[in-house]
RNA sequence: GCGGGCGUAGCUCAGGGGUAGAGCAUCACCUUGCCAAGGUGAGGGUCGUGAGUUCGAAUCUCAUCGCCCGCUCCA
């Protein structure tokens, strides 16, 4: 544990120190849990959205992209659920410290009271043997319509301060009800605190004028609301997928781990629309889809990890996560959700549009069915970096840091340094540079000797180093070496570009992943 | 929010009442010339912030701020 801990430490403070991630406002003391990308991380971050957008966008040509606005009509957020369902009333208790969900002690409470009508049926059932009616049993037993009158009383106390969001009564509710603390076993509580997790602004200048509008809190909402515009104007039959990268917001109770979990972040999301009953033949599909965009980076199979939700979300038929192995264990890292319709079913109520697909084959209309591919993109991030940064113990003892990123992802593609900064090996080395950066990032170095050279471009993860020394002037050949294995080999200037390209293309990435 | 840890140079840290230190990094020059380790020199810090004690505070006291880790939510 302690070893995973110190090396996401060592992948924060790599991080940094080579200009992929700062803390946020850093001359200021920083911002919790909000990091800038650097020079190196913005390229990084470019790639991975690219390698996500060709392999889901310009690959399939059932699917579109778009690039919809964070600011969304509020209705948007009645429509997904995130209104209701992502105020969360919590409670503290102060004596184990724990946090809860202050409306799920109280469920809890509620279901103690099933539990007790589920053992009464029990008992009956026992007692009558064969002739046993259970239906006439929970009719008039009266150990469980005492129990049944509670538990409607309870229920609709709660739905009432829940609808009236008020938490003060929501307090006294659960210490009426003498409801204690799992661990600690008391009723010691703090008092109930909501967590909106939606990020709210004023939209409109003029005071008073202002409305309430909310940060997207996933990007997801932004394909919904334009489905009918890109289904006509794309004449898009079905199935198709929109697809789009952008930025969401939520106000976490606590965001941490350093990119893992921000308040602001950015997704890549695709919703694939379906014909219902199709629904679950397509999930299957993007799952394993999903999992060979990932496995094609060749970070090793082992990092990654499906994981099927038992417990589904208010709009899933099925749900599966994708994890990875970060430096923390086994976390979350794309999800693969089957939606049904519930969110175009729900737009459509509360906009009055109908948002459905006439499906000329089955001579109809329907809401079709969802299928969301979702990952956060600075997961991908922390997952690539942590996955590549390497120590290494060299045959002579010695140890060399090593950022083996997939070279399709690297930021600088190739550095280009002189042996010596004299005898015009430097001019020879940018003219090469000159050429080479029609198509690749590339980067110059003379400073300090050739192997101290070497072991930054490994430190920042760039696959090729090339080499200008005295032999060039005379051959034009000159030495590239290999950031993963070493090795050096001596080629003809004008075979770079073919080498480099060949392996940092995005084409073979696409051709195992797209 | 609660609990714990930590704030001294770009980084890693030492120092513990008497005017700021090391290593690495950076920059310049020299040297070397294919795997981070040569030499010389230079720049860089109101010791997180504020108050108190003291002749004197980076050091002691109090407060405050920030960051990191853990706990419930999620991509």
């Amino acid at each position: 544990m302690d070893k995973k801990e110190d090396l996401l430490k060592e992948v924060i403070s790599h991080a940094k120190e080579y200009g992929y991630v700062f803390p946020s406002s850093e001359i200021y003391d920083g911002l919790a849990a909000t990091y800038d990308y650097g020079q190196l991380g913005a390229e990084l971050k470019n790639n991975i959205k690219n390698y996500w957008w060709k392999a889901m966008v310009q690959m399939h040509e059932e699917i579109v992209g778009i690039d919809a606005a964070i600011f969304m009509h509020p209705k948007t957020w009645k429509a997904s659920g995130h209104v209701d369902a992502f105020n969360d009333p919590l409670i503290d208790n102060k004596d184990s410290k724990k946090r809860y969900r202050a409306d799920v002690l109280v469920e809890e409470h509620i279901e103690k009271y099933r539990d007790k009508i589920k053992k009464d049926v029990a008992k009956g059932l026992k007692k009558f043997g064969e002739s046993f009616d259970e239906t006439q049993f929970l009719a008039t037993n009266p150990n469980v319509k005492r129990s049944q009158e509670k538990i409607d009383l309870l229920e609709s106390r709660l739905k009432n301060i829940l609808e009236t969001d008020d938490l003060t009564a929501l307090k006294a509710f659960i210490e009426e009800l003498n409801i204690v603390c799992p661990i600690s076993g008391t009723a010691n509580w703090t008092d109930v605190r909501q967590f909106n997790l939606m990020f709210s602004t004023e939209l409109g200048s003029v005071a008073g004028d202002a409305a309430t509008i909310y940060l997207r809190p996933e990007t997801a909402q932004g394909i919904f609301v334009n489905f009918l515009n890109v289904q006509k104007t794309g004449r898009m039959k079905i199935p198709f997928g929109i697809a789009q990268i952008g930025k969401a917001f939520r106000n976490e109770i606590v965001a941490r781990q350093f990119i893992f979990r921000m308040r602001e972040f950015e997704q890549m999301e695709m919703q694939y629309f379906v014909r219902p009953g199709e629904e679950l033949k397509w999930y299957a599909y993007w799952k394993e889809k999903r999992t060979k965009w990932h496995k094609a980076l060749g970070l090793g199979d082992a990092y990654y990890r499906h994981h099927d939700h038992v417990k589904l979300a208010h709009y899933a038929n099925a749900a599966a996560d994708i994890e990875f192995d970060f430096p923390m264990g086994f976390k979350e890292l794309e999800g693969i959700h089957s939606r049904t319709d519930f969110d175009l079913r729900k737009h459509e109520e509360l906009s009055g549009k109908k948002l459905q697909f006439f499906d000329p084959e089955l001579n109809k209309s329907y809401i079709p069915y969802v299928i969301e591919t979702s990952i956060g993109l600075d997961r991908m991030f922390l997952a690539v970096l942590s996955a590549s940064l390497k120590k290494e113990v060299l045959e002579d003892g010695s140890e060399r840091t090593v950022l083996s990123i997939p070279p399709a992802l690297a930021p600088y593609k190739v550095a280009v340094m002189p042996l010596t900064k004299k005898d015009g090996l430097p001019d020879k080395a940018r003219a090469i540079i000159n050429e080479l950066k029609f198509s690749f990032q590339c980067q110059y170095d003379e400073k300090d000797s050739i192997g101290k050279r070497y072991r930054r471009q490994d430190a920042i993860g760039t696959p090729f180093h090339v080499t200008v020394d005295h032999q060039t002037l005379e051959d034009n050949t000159v030495t590239i070496r290999d950031r993963d294995t070493m090795q050096q080999e001596r080629v003809s200037i004008s075979d770079l570009h073919k080498i480099i390209d060949e392996k940092v293309s995005l084409n073979n990435l696409l051709r195992h992943g797209g």
